[in-house]
DNA sequence: TGCTAATGCAA
DNA sequence: TATTGCATTAGCA
């Protein structure tokens, strides 16, 4: 076997570490920057990997502040390696791992950290301090408007400090405490809700502040609970691109969230807290919320920790803030966030407020009816089985099937044999109970998950109020969670009923626009590949073109087959296929799916070549982007190990095509939001899911809602393909899709 | 009670 | 051994 080689792209380090993308941090979370992160990070990779040699290489750099330090580098790189007794070679700095250098090495980090770049003491410099006083509030808002009024670089920090939601029920109203705010560095103040302080008080208090001060805090969209901001309050404008220079000499004050800005600068951590833009951005340890006052009322907790916990999160922000903007603006990333996610933000919050109603009598006999069938299919298979077990258990269902009825046992799993949908299909000749089965499996995923899942998030206005997440996936698209209506039942017509319960206000009905094919669009674009944007001014249908192309017959003599291998080929392609997932995907040998790419790649050349320079492009960078300049870090592609070294390739392959999708629909959204503002319209947008939109539609304005949905869709974005909406109309979700 | 694995729903 | 998510159930510490 060839020797594991840790390669070392000194630009790239350096530059990742500089921007802290991937994360450059040490074991305690800390960020590390410069070239004492550059250190760390190979040091943890040295002890982590199994590597046989070092080899350090570099390139060319444009921004001096990162040639500067990778000089700093390779100056100190010579050093161990003269140190280890190394000759050193013009451009070839490799060197075998050994003990020895890892020391060398921890020496020289031991000798930078007590720089600039080492951490710097986790000190609050700053006062907290409490009142529910009337005048004592009025005074406190009246200084912060008179101090950011000056400037628009004058930021004025608050952070609305929310109750936490009572355990028993679902209802999302969580009260509010307080408001801190914080723009003097040494002091901060937690206004308590109380008495003739109340949250719309405050709330009216943050929307005036908004007009003349640029706000900032961490988590936009929950304040907006109880404030408007003035640029959302008087905008009818949708979506613009403006260059950045515009962007940062801005003529009006604006609202910036803390938590977006850090999840566009990686958007690869799993969540973020205040504590984690305190740690990152200011080196400042701060106490999570949970570890303070676990999930019991705030209420009951001692008042000044909570005025001290609210008080560092608004003191935080006025730090975290500054740093934010200029790494943001540093990575490109300005426009992304001002003209796209801080909108965006708002109306995710909107579509929340609204909410969609779901009919509970209707749900509860969808449920009654799958618990007839379930219980029925329960007898059948304890019968067929012998005896009684739980179906719901994979062990104990793979104990039965593969033990006591002895079928084949094919794939397995950790824990045990795999029960998996696709595994059972392959078994059902076999055995008549491995039908009832999947079947059974299939009706007690409705109920558990849809029926009963989705009624308890009935609210007492009858409606559901899904959370919008902005700142979770790792290409950009938001989420839905509590609960996820992004994941409602379609390929099955069973499943797909349960899209009848969710319906418009009364009189009202729903218009539902989806995109066709938006993400190879985006790859036609993108990839520039002429035959594949040929046939999309060619025709319809796309997947039947790809394959009258890739197997070489006239359009009109496509076989079904043909046209639902292209098809697969077509997603596979999207998702950065192997030729062993599409035999998977299509049930045919490795070498057939070998054997269409092969073809599919030599039709359409265009897109292999655009797939190998994403990859070299991410390899590089350590990330990949969208047209939009949003970024995906992908520390992967640096693993020693080859399977993960793939899924990075995979995953270069797919986020700039998923994330400009992400981006366009984001766009689209903007326009759509605030067209219908401009025109007074009574229509709202309610749901989002990936490529579609849901507007609960005023009949009168059905034909305006409808011109408005697709056009804005379809001109969020000028590709070199067209982008093609299809709209419907619907008393329900069932039947406007 | 809290965590993980297995499973399956969507784009 | 296909991308991105979220919710449910079992099973176990």
């Amino acid at each position: 076997m060839a020797d594991n080689r840790l390669i070392i792209d000194i630009n790239s380090l350096v530059r990742d570490a500089f921007y802290a993308i991937p994360d450059f941090t040490d074991e305690s979370g800390s960020h590390l920057g410069g070239v004492y992160g550059a250190l760390f990070k190979i040091l943890s990779d040295l002890k982590t990997g199994d590597f046989e040699r070092v080899e350090v290489v570099h390139g060319d750099e444009e921004l001096s502040l990162i040639k500067e330090q990778v000089q700093n580098f390779e100056k100190l790189w010579t050093e161990v390696l003269l140190e280890l007794g190394v000759t050193v070679e013009e451009g070839s700095l490799s060197v075998p791992k050994s003990d020895a250098l890892i020391e060398a090495l921890q020496n020289k980090l031991a000798s930078v950290s007590g720089g600039s770049e080492g951490k710097s003491a986790p000190i609050f410099n700053c006062r907290i301090r409490s009142t529910s006083d009337l005048n004592e509030v009025e005074d406190i808002f009246a200084k912060a408007l008179s101090y950011g009024a000056k400037k628009n670089d004058n930021y004025v920090a608050f952070y609305v400090l929310f109750d936490n939601p009572s355990k028993d029920s679902h209802g999302k109203e969580k009260e509010v405490l307080g408001v801190s705010l914080c723009f003097d560095e040494s002091e901060a103040v937690f206004i308590k809700a109380e008495n003739f302080i109340t949250a719309d008080y405050l709330g009216k208090k943050l929307s005036d502040l908004s007009e003349k001060v640029s706000l900032v805090t961490f988590d936009a969209k929950q304040s907006y609970k109880i404030f408007e901001p003035f640029e959302i309050k008087i905008r009818t404008s949708g979506y613009e691109d403006d260059a950045s220079d515009s962007i940062t000499t801005a003529a009006s004050p604006r609202l910036i969230d803390v938590l977006i800005g850090a999840y566009l600068l990686n958007p690869i951590k799993n969540d973020y807290e205040p504590s984690d833009v305190a740690k990152e951005y200011c080196k400042l340890t701060l106490e999570k919320r949970t570890d303070l006052f676990g999930k019991n009322s705030l209420k009951e907790a001692d008042e000044k920790k909570v005025a001290e916990y609210a008080g560092k999160i608004s003191y935080i922000c006025l730090l975290s803030a500054p740093l934010i903007f200029k790494k943001l603006a540093k990575t490109n990333m300005l426009s992304l966030f001002y003209n796209m996610e801080m909108p965006l933000s708002y109306i995710l919050f909107a579509m929340e407020k609204e909410g969609i109603i779901a009919k509970n009598d209707e749900l509860k006999a969808y449920g009654d009816k799958l618990a007839t069938r379930i219980t029925e299919l329960e007898k059948t298979i304890y019968e067929a089985a012998g005896c009684e077990f739980n179906i719901n258990s994979p062990k104990q269902l793979g104990e039965i099937l593969f033990e006591k009825l002895g079928l084949p046992a094919e794939k397995k799993t950790k824990s045990g044999y795999s029960t998996a949908a696709d595994v059972l299909e392959k078994l059902a000749p076999e055995h008549s109970i491995v039908a009832d089965i999947l079947e059974y499996r299939g009706l007690a995923k409705l109920k558990s998950t849809y029926a009963d899942g989705l009624a308890e998030f009935i609210e007492a206005d009858g409606r559901i109020h899904t959370s919008f997440n902005q700142t979770i996936t790792a290409t950009g698209r938001i989420s839905s969670t509590e609960p996820n209506l992004q994941n409602i039942p379609m390929r099955t017509e069973l499943g797909r009923l349960i899209r009848k319960v969710f319906v418009p206000r009364e009189g009202y009905v729903f218009a539902d626009a989806d995109y066709s094919q938006i993400e190879l669009r985006i790859l036609a674009h993108m990839s520039g590949d002429q035959g594949l944007i040929d046939a999309y001014h060619e025709g319809e249908d796309i997947h039947r073109i790809t394959a009258s192309k890739v197997f070489h017959v006239p359009f009109d003599e496509v076989t079904s087959l043909q046209r639902r291998n292209a098809k697969a080929v077509n997603f596979g392609i999207v998702y950065g296929i192997s030729s062993f997932g599409l035999s998977q995907d299509l049930s045919i040998s490795v070498g057939e799916a070998r054997d269409y790419m092969e073809k599919y790649f030599e039709t359409y050349p265009g897109v292999r070549a655009y797939q190998e320079k994403v990859i070299s492009d991410a390899k590089e960078k350590g990330y990949s982007v969208t047209m939009y300049g949003r970024r995906r870090p992908i520390p992967e592609l640096k693993a020693g190990n080859f399977n993960l070294r793939q899924f990075g390739e995979r995953v270069a392959m797919n986020a700039p095509i998923q994330g400009t999708a992400a981006d366009i629909m984001k766009i689209a959204m903007i326009n759509v939001f605030f067209a219908i503002k401009r025109e007074n319209l009574r229509s709202r947008l309610i749901l989002q899911i990936h490529d579609e939109l849901v507007i609960e539609t005023d009949p009168a304005e059905v034909d305006k809602v409808t011109a408005l949905l697709t056009r804005e869709m379809e001109n969020a974005a000028r590709l070199a393909v067209p982008l093609e909406a299809e709209c419907h109309v619907g008393s329900d979700w069932y039947e406007a899709k």
